[in-house]
DNA sequence: ATCTTGAAGTCTGCATACAGAGGGAGTTCA
DNA sequence: TGAACTCCCTCTGTATGCAGACTTCAAGAT
């Protein structure tokens, strides 16, 4: 189960809360704990070892990100997404990461640059081993890396959590085909070099190209069933 | 104070933390709590006439919101919004809002057109009157009819919670000009005109030009300082 | 056979208790 | 005078208690 080794909710600095909070997201992302499952606030408590309390407000916040849906007067449940959520997601992502792309471009500094060729470099490997785990957790390095570098905050913000929002759908995502996640790396890498030159155009299309690749690859594989 | 009449909290069918959550967010809107203030849980719990419970979730939505801020183990505070946030969000609008127009427009029913020009009729009439509060109300509405309109429903939930992210800056914001305010809703009849069309290039650009129109009178406003 | 009713058990929403952290005033020491 | 320390008070984070709502399942009524 997600509580595995539960010791480690003292061993950090994390609150009670932090701690339910990642442990039920990791849960759901990865299908241990299923679209529609109830998430019952007594019964997590008890597996994480903690009260209710901190557990109810990791639930709110799950709600909130949209990882997990509400009912009033009823148990929290796991959020029952459809590929057309993956549809919208990417449309928002075509309209807003673009243009992350043209400003980054325009203020990233040398060492935010040498970061994300580092954390490219490691995309490229864990694409290569084809470890899916470890893929997400660079992706996630790579956007806080652009997230940090855009001045305009906000709209970094909203794109991660936009991601995380179908992010436990990875598995129909387009990155459980090996191809798909080894072009995936390389439009990644086109966009790093893009940056590089810090012309805001080529960034913005290189971005575009990308999203453009991982939607008209979900359109592909959901034409395939 | 934001808790006047303390007693509908029993007379709504909401719970207490709804209403601890709707009073809180009006008083940040209307500056009865300022940018900056605390939110001692205790307090708005006695002010509020319910326990901390409640308020503390309450909070903690407006936190994910990003109407309060919160520093680990310290109080939440009132989020300190500046001019500059106003631009990210009219920036992300600007990305955001007229590819909605253009989806509405594709999708809209009769019935919700004829919603729109009814709210809209309101939003002339509360210009006129240059009522700030009630002209919010039937903005809010607008874009609800919007939401439930388009087909992407992320997408304009997206909208509206950027735009109430910074709401509570109304005041600095353009509709304290009468000349603006008026602009500003005939700016919106522009775009149910293009709605009306039903062709979807149309109504993209007549909120483009509504985006644009706010953008540049914030722009003189803070050039007049 | 189906609908109604009801009783037990569970769960949420809320209140409250408690411990530890943090901040401030006053005091002590340099 | 100023720096540091201590005590006190308040506040957050968390645990737990409690009441009402809901579910479930089965027995009884129609």
């Amino acid at each position: 189960m997600f509580f595995a080794n539960r010791m480690d909710q003292l061993s950090q600095d994390l609150t009670r809360r932090e701690f339910a909070y990642t442990r039920i997201k990791d849960a759901i992302r990865n299908s241990q704990l299923k679209p529609g499952e109830p998430l019952t606030e007594t019964r997590l408590s008890k597996l994480l070892g903690i009260s209710r309390t901190p557990v109810r407000e990791a639930l709110q916040q799950l709600v909130q990100e949209g990882l997990a849906e509400s009912v009033p007067g009823h148990a929290v449940t796991v959020a029952n997404r459809t590929i057309q959520d993956l549809f919208d997601v990417l449309h928002i992502r075509s309209l807003l990461e673009p243009e992350q792309a043209r400003l980054v471009a325009e203020a990233i500094t040398d060492e935010q640059l040498e970061a994300l060729e580092t954390v490219t470099e490691r995309l490229v490997r864990t694409a290569q081993r084809h470890d899916l785990l470890n893929w997400a957790v660079e992706d996630a390095a790579y956007h806080e890396i652009l997230k940090e570098a855009c001045p305009n905050r906000l709209l970094s913000e909203t794109v991660i959590q936009l991601k995380t929002r179908v992010h436990h759908m990875a598995n129909i995502d387009t990155h459980t085909d090996p191809a798909r996640l080894k072009a995936c790396t390389e439009e990644h890498w086109a966009v790093v070099e893009a940056l590089k030159t810090r012309d805001g155009n080529l960034a913005r299309e290189a971005m575009e190209a990308h999203i453009d690749a991982l939607t008209n690859s979900l359109l592909r594989r959901i034409s395939y069933r």
